[in-house]
DNA sequence: GAAAATACGTCAGTCTTGTTGACATTCCAA
DNA sequence: TTGGAATGTCAACAAGACTGACGTATTTTC
């Protein structure tokens, strides 16, 4: 309570972009932008019976070839079991491999088949092209402060599962 | 197809903020950034047996007091029965009040009562916490640049819809 | 004044995606 | 070798989105 006005009183003008009211902004820009940032892919995969779990799944898997489902687990922030069902579909429908790990027998390893490569370019495409419009629109210094706010606002976890992904590549 | 790769071999150096590493990065940031950004009223709502669904509710009735359930339809992008589903819980539980249109008795004007802006003070000093928290970190040009590229990801109803709420304070 | 359009509510059914609980298999360490 | 921990699977359920159909009150249009 209350913590909202102590910027104002506190530090004068510099900190003006700490307004309750800048926040507020803040926060309906993520909540509009978000829906544009899935709109593209929710198209495509509706009508293909599926959502965008499956889109999320897919596009990790792309990113790390090999990877198992407690990995998967971790960066997707689910139950296992939920994830579990997407797979299951995605591995009946040919679009991703399981194969036993070869040290650890309890292990699956996860990766996409040419179809499934396929389905992710498509996806990527759609939402790479959104995404490009728009860094070309707010130009590279726009963009450098976006990723950088984007950053801050993880958490410790899941900025270190973001920043893992950039070491792998 | 291939048009991941126009970006590298047209442009030039002036140009490498847009190659598909960097939008995948931002793509990946979006993903992360949105799931710390809904963490915390999140658990606030758990066994309080709302959602989410409720929250966005809550927050909308809150910034334009008054305002009608199709107009609501039309920011949420949600039907209505989606959306009557909720209110309907949150007018049964004293959160929301309806009142019968003054000029046009069709409509139903939707208002937060004192427990509903009580509740609706406890989700957002959480929401804005972490939000003032990213901003500090990131700083004014980041921030600035931040809106910058969320505006320029919204669909265009979606930005029309999102600077009408900043004119309407 | 009658007919069409609008605003809202509701019932019924489906789909996606999250949850918990129970269980099988495999590995490892006491 | 045996019991616990880790990995993954199956089954059942709940939240929240969707469509489609229908009912009611009110406004607008002809």
């Amino acid at each position: 309570m209350a913590e909202g006005q102590s910027q104002n009183t506190s530090s004068g003008q510099a900190l003006l972009y700490l307004t309750d009211e800048q926040l507020r902004q803040g926060i309906e820009a993520m909540f509009f932008a978000y829906r544009g940032f899935t709109a593209d892919p929710d198209r495509i995969l509706e009508g293909l019976s599926y959502g965008r779990a499956h889109h999320r799944a897919i596009h990790f898997i792309h990113c790390a070839p090999g990877t198992t489902v407690n990995n998967l687990l971790a960066i997707l922030g689910v139950t296992k079991q939920s994830l579990n069902r997407v797979l299951r579909t995605l591995i009946e429908d040919g679009l991703v491999t399981s194969h036993v790990g070869r040290s650890d027998k309890r292990e699956r390893h996860l990766t996409l088949t040419e179809a499934g490569e396929a389905l992710e370019q498509q996806l990527s495409d759609a939402q790479r092209a959104r995404m490009r419009d728009a860094y070309r629109k707010a130009g590279p210094e726009a963009v450098a402060g976006f990723k950088t706010v984007l950053e801050a606002m993880m958490d410790d976890d899941m900025k270190r599962a973001y920043l893992a992904l950039r070491e792998g590549r």
